[in-house]
DNA sequence: AATCTGTGTAATCGGTGCTTACATTCACGA
DNA sequence: TCGTGAATGTAAGCACCGATTACACAGATT
């Protein structure tokens, strides 16, 4: 183990006496900060898009806050309850882009929808690489200490199941088994974006510009793959 | 950052003169290890087992091997140095498993060694998933870095594809794109490989004990559904 | 036997999470 | 108006980590 966790030491040395800080420019920089709470997560998402969920450390975003290293602790427990609130803002901000992009699709054509979810959140993904991997793998902090995360990742899991299952009593999926056609939807989507985040995806001959097209690509096929008995011509 | 990485601190002061141990039993413990580094290896590798890849630290792998904190660097210039040749040792099982399960494969049909090298990734991806994640991602070590990995790797993606482009010259994928199955494939398995490890499987109700039948089905359903005109009946 | 080379030890630095004792400020009530 | 207590900041310190340096020791070579 890295991180102590939880070493509970012994034996504290009383501090010396500070003289009272009794001048000080009185508009310089006031005892209390304004939201301190508001401000260590602000720094926190922005260390996670620097450097990745690794990259958070309370210290620096107490540094960045211009406050002592000991000062966050009063606003969270740990640097998991840190992590907690950041990975709570990532997973808000991605729903609120997949239900705003599915808003805008037409309804009905059910799978149409689910391509166009699985669109927004591949776009997403790619282009929030280190935030989409704070709430994608339970490395970083745990889905289930965090209620609001739950809900909103089951919210989006129901959204996906519920457009297939819709697909498949329309009759769209032949006679496929709707629960395998849901796995492979999911694991084919989150496939890609991993394999962005991982890097692989210049291995496969895809930079940064294509990627956007060849997710479209994906998705089309995988929908021409499981529609009852679609045109087999893909390259569209 | 966390962990300082390249920091060149300056100002070291000269140790105290040591006391000669004159006195010390002849074959307590020998002053020299027989094979510091593989047992080093060996213990990160049981570090990673047991608590993922964030687990491994250089003093730990000490304490278990029974010396002092400085003494691995004599064998590894740094902590990423002993990540490296772990994930070597990784990659390398890794492939040797998927190679022999394809070597007990009948060969023709290109397809059905695909799915063979399917389940075989998936298989050792799901018994082994913390030293999947090290070889997986590129936040523990730079694949460039290590030029075995990289040509292991290489070498398994290489047979990947020429596997499905051999289906693709056989007629087997109709009319579709061969970039766009080969990517879609990895996409799939890799993607339920990481599904599973980052703890989603049990949220699609998928345990441990159905999760290498799922795989199966699911390499079952994309390669029905790419096949050319296969009976579209799944459910197998 | 002397020496060289490889390998382990001890001590130290700077970084981290976390805790405690103390200081300061603000809001509320008598 | 003036206390007073809760909230929230600072200072200091611990244990852990990776990494470096000076030094001690052992085995092989000459």
């Amino acid at each position: 183990m890295r991180r102590p966790a939880k070493t509970p030491p012994a034996g504290r040395r009383p501090a010396m006496p500070r003289p009272p800080a009794a001048a000080r420019a009185p508009a310089a920089k006031p005892y209390h900060h304004g939201d301190l709470r508001r401000v260590l997560i602000d720094a926190a998402m922005q260390l996670v898009g620097e450097g990745g969920p690794e990259a958070v450390s309370v210290r620096e975003a107490a540094r960045r806050a211009g406050v002592s290293p000991g000062a966050p602790f009063r606003h969270f427990p740990s640097r998991d309850a840190l992590m907690n609130v950041v990975a709570e803002e990532a997973q808000r901000r991605f729903r609120a882009e997949i239900e705003a992009a599915l808003a805008d699709a037409p309804p009905g054509d059910p799978l149409g929808r689910f391509r166009c979810l699985g669109i927004a959140y591949l776009r997403w993904a790619m282009k929030n690489p280190t935030h989409f991997e704070i709430i994608s793998s339970r490395r970083f902090f745990d889905h289930d200490r965090s209620a609001a995360v739950s809900s909103d990742n089951a919210e989006l899991i129901g959204l996906t199941e519920r457009l297939l299952a819709e697909a498949f009593s329309a009759g769209q999926l032949g006679m496929r088994d709707l629960k395998q056609v849901q796995i492979a939807g999911r694991a084919l989507v989150y496939g890609f974006a991993r394999m962005h985040l991982d890097g692989h995806l210049p291995r496969w001959g895809v930079g940064e510009a294509e990627a956007e097209r060849m997710a479209a690509d994906i998705l089309d096929l995988f929908i021409a793959g499981i529609a009852s008995r679609a045109a087999p011509s893909a390259k569209v």
